[in-house]
RNA sequence: GCCGACGUAGCUCAAACGGCAGAGCAACCGCCUUGUAAGUGGUAGGUUACGGGUUCGAUUCCCGUCGUCGGCUCCA
């Protein structure tokens, strides 16, 4: 069933036409879809069917546990899952035959049966289910829905009936079980999860399962999971030597390996180029600051949940810092500042710690210290627009040098804990708005996404196998400058209150690196990858000759290794591959003879000998082009 | 943090019911001198995450800690 009462969350948030892909790894769309999309996913036949198999599924677990409590079971991008309460954790076989009864349900063609009940009818019907008597409680009262999330007005209260099982229903339904291929779904997992998404309620077991159309879809459907699976980039990461975390040091605490460093590094080069050329200037600042700093900014009322125990120094108490902001603000305020040197720019990669819970560190998308390629403008109020313009282009400037195209930005609006006058807080939405709206963005509006301190405008993108993650963030602020007291000197001579901005269009080194290498499945454009060329000499004597050319790709600036190991050339070859390495440069006698290098290239594609050169100008090109 | 699964060599994985811990790859030492994804022989490598307990005996069973994975909740 579902719950079905208001739209389950996961079940709106990305549905897709055409090819559907699960979002694997811990990025959620805490988002809401344009009203159409929602609406033609909800009323899809793959809406039903999922919507359905859930019923089905849960219907063989009653047979298996009769005694078990049904919770919900909404359709979900790509499949459905249902929440129990059972007796005993769920094993890997018991979801086998779980998926074996379903089957023979599915085969039974029973109908899909709806009826109109109210409440007195549907408590005695769910007597012994006391979370569906909840629901039936609250849906009465016209208070929340299924997911705890408050309601408009009382819904009419529906009931599914389909073989032996009855759910309290929104639906809608397939006609048929017969419907459903028995060869199309498939159970996929069990995991906790809190009764109405609260972790102050019970833990229930949840079992995910996905259904298509089509056996071939459900096919496809995984054969791209484990496409993913092949770029996830923990494994990656290990397989490119990139980085690692190691238990000594502590959990969600990243090394940077040489590879991966040196990837950061030109991450960070270009993005240093690119703020110089944009009228950023450079700062940089401590790990710790007094208690007093965090009091002022207010991160310690808003934000100490995310911050480490303080350190005593002398008596006084320091703390790691979460953010940069405090310290950028104190470099404005160490003078007097005039409108005319507004707009400031301060840029910083800074790096910062949070504490997470440790459920929910993920390689390097999670993690407990990571750097931000942070920066803060100041700007006087009439400033404030080009200011969301310029910042929105520069972002998009920046993401797209490292191959994404595909962009959507979300509007996070006023959380329920925040500082600051409504009247602020809707004049900086609707500034946000305007530039989002002047941008021809695609976007939308993220209800009580936005930071403690003031709205502001995340960009995701989609990567090379459709996942959309988030990456830049640009968030609005009106309370730092106050609680700061920062001034500017306007033209009138008096002193006025600046407006802010903070952004960070990476979002951190640590996970946009992650995404990078997801995105890329470890190939990494010429300009990024660690080793650009590798020299393969066929036979020892062709060592030397390698060996110069090598030294002349180097003085070239190209990045370029020599492979002189005893191995075979297939077996050099091979591993050159697997390390996707952009170029490998075949050298023997022919090459040495015509003073050449034969090139072949990751794709497996052979373009065969040319002189050094030739293949210096194409690298060089190939690097400038950032492919 | 919570629910569940898991932790064996650098990596990927084996080892009914408790009975001396094994393979491939990688590494190292040789031989081969090679033409577009693995040539070949040998050597070395482990307090089975850590700490307790049960047992004549624990990788195996029990408890705890740490960590990893899949989710929940939360986020760059």
């Amino acid at each position: 069933m579902q719950s079905n009462w208001v739209e389950p969350r996961e079940a709106i948030s990305r549905p897709r036409l055409g090819r559907v892909f699960v979002l694997m790894h811990k990025v959620h769309l805490e988002v809401q879809m344009a009203e159409k999309i929602k609406e033609k996913y909800e009323e899809s036949k793959l809406y039903r069917l999922r919507h359905s198999t859930a019923h089905v599924m849960a219907e063989a677990v009653l047979d298996k546990f009769p005694e078990a409590k049904i919770a919900i079971g909404p359709a979900i991008e790509d499949g459905f899952y249902y929440d129990f309460d059972l007796p005993r954790p769920i094993t890997p076989e018991d979801l086998k035959e779980i998926e074996q009864r379903m089957q023979e349900i599915v085969k039974g063609k029973f109908d899909f049966k709806r009826e109109v009940v109210d409440a007195e009818q549907a408590k005695e019907l769910f007597k012994d289910q006391p979370f569906k008597l909840e629901l039936i409680r609250d849906l009465e009262a016209g208070t929340t829905d299924e997911h705890g999330n408050p309601i408009r007005e009382k819904p009419e209260l529906s009931i599914y009936k389909s073989d032996t099982f009855v759910d309290l229903c929104r639906g809608p339904h397939v006609e048929n079980t017969a419907e459903i291929n028995p060869k199309s779904f498939k159970l996929l997992t069990v995991a906790g999860a809190y009764w109405r998404g609260d972790e102050k309620n019970a833990m229930l077991q949840r079992i995910y399962g996905t259904v298509w159309e089509t056996p071939e879809e459900l096919k496809e459907y995984l054969r791209v999971m484990e496409e993913a699976k092949k770029r996830d980039h923990r494994k990656l990461g290990k397989e490119l030597d990139l980085f690692s975390s190691n238990d000594e040091i502590g959990t969600g605490l990243i090394l940077w390996h040489p590879n991966g460093a040196k990837i950061r590094k030109i991450m960070t080069d270009f993005w240093n180029d690119e703020h110089e050329k944009s009228g950023y200037d450079f700062v940089f600042t401590p790990h710790i600051g007094k208690a007093s700093l965090w009091e002022t900014s207010g991160h310690l009322g808003f934000y100490k949940d995310n911050m480490y125990s303080p350190i005593d120094i002398d008596g006084q108490q320091y703390f790691l810092k979460p953010m940069n902001c405090p310290f950028h603000l104190h470099i404005y305020k160490s003078r007097i500042r005039s409108y005319r040197e507004l707009p400031l720019r301060f840029a910083e990669m800074g790096t910062v710690y949070r504490y997470e819970r440790s459920g929910v560190l993920h390689g390097l998308l999670r993690v407990r210290g990571f750097t931000q390629d942070d920066a803060h403008h100041f700007c006087t109020p009439e400033q404030m627009p080009d200011e969301i313009d310029f910042v929105l282009n520069f972002c998009l400037h920046i993401l797209r040098s490292f191959g994404f195209t595909d962009f959507k930005a979300y509007l996070g609006t006023k959380p329920h804990d925040a500082i600051g006058e409504d009247s602020q807080w809707a004049e900086a939405e609707a500034a946000l708005r305007a530039s989002l709206d002047r941008s021809g963005l695609d976007y939308e509006t993220d209800a009580g996404g936005g930071a403690f301190y003031g709205p502001k405008i995340d960009l995701k993108v989609k990567d090379a196998i459709g996942r959309e993650w988030q990456l830049s963030t640009n968030q609005f602020d009106f309370n730092l400058p106050e609680r700061f007291d920062l001034t500017y000197i306007g033209e009138d001579g008096q002193q006025h209150r600046p407006y802010m901005v903070h952004r960070a269009l990476m979002g951190s080194m640590e996970r946009f690196f992650g995404i990078l290498i997801e995105h890329y499945g470890g190939a990494f454009p010429v300009w990024l990858a660690p080793i650009q060329a590798v020299a393969i000499p066929i036979a020892d004597r062709h060592f030397d000759y390698a060996k110069q050319m090598v030294a002349q790709l180097k003085a070239q600036g190209i990045r370029a290794s020599l492979d002189d190991r005893g191995e075979r050339m297939n077996a050099k070859i091979r591993d050159a591959q697997k390390q996707k390495i952009p170029y490998m440069l075949v050298i023997g006698d022919q090459e040495m003879e015509s003073g050449q290098v034969a090139l072949r290239l990751r794709s497996g594609e052979n373009p065969g000998p040319m002189s050094l050169d030739a293949f210096i100008a194409k690298a060089k090109q190939d690097i400038a082009e950032k492919i």
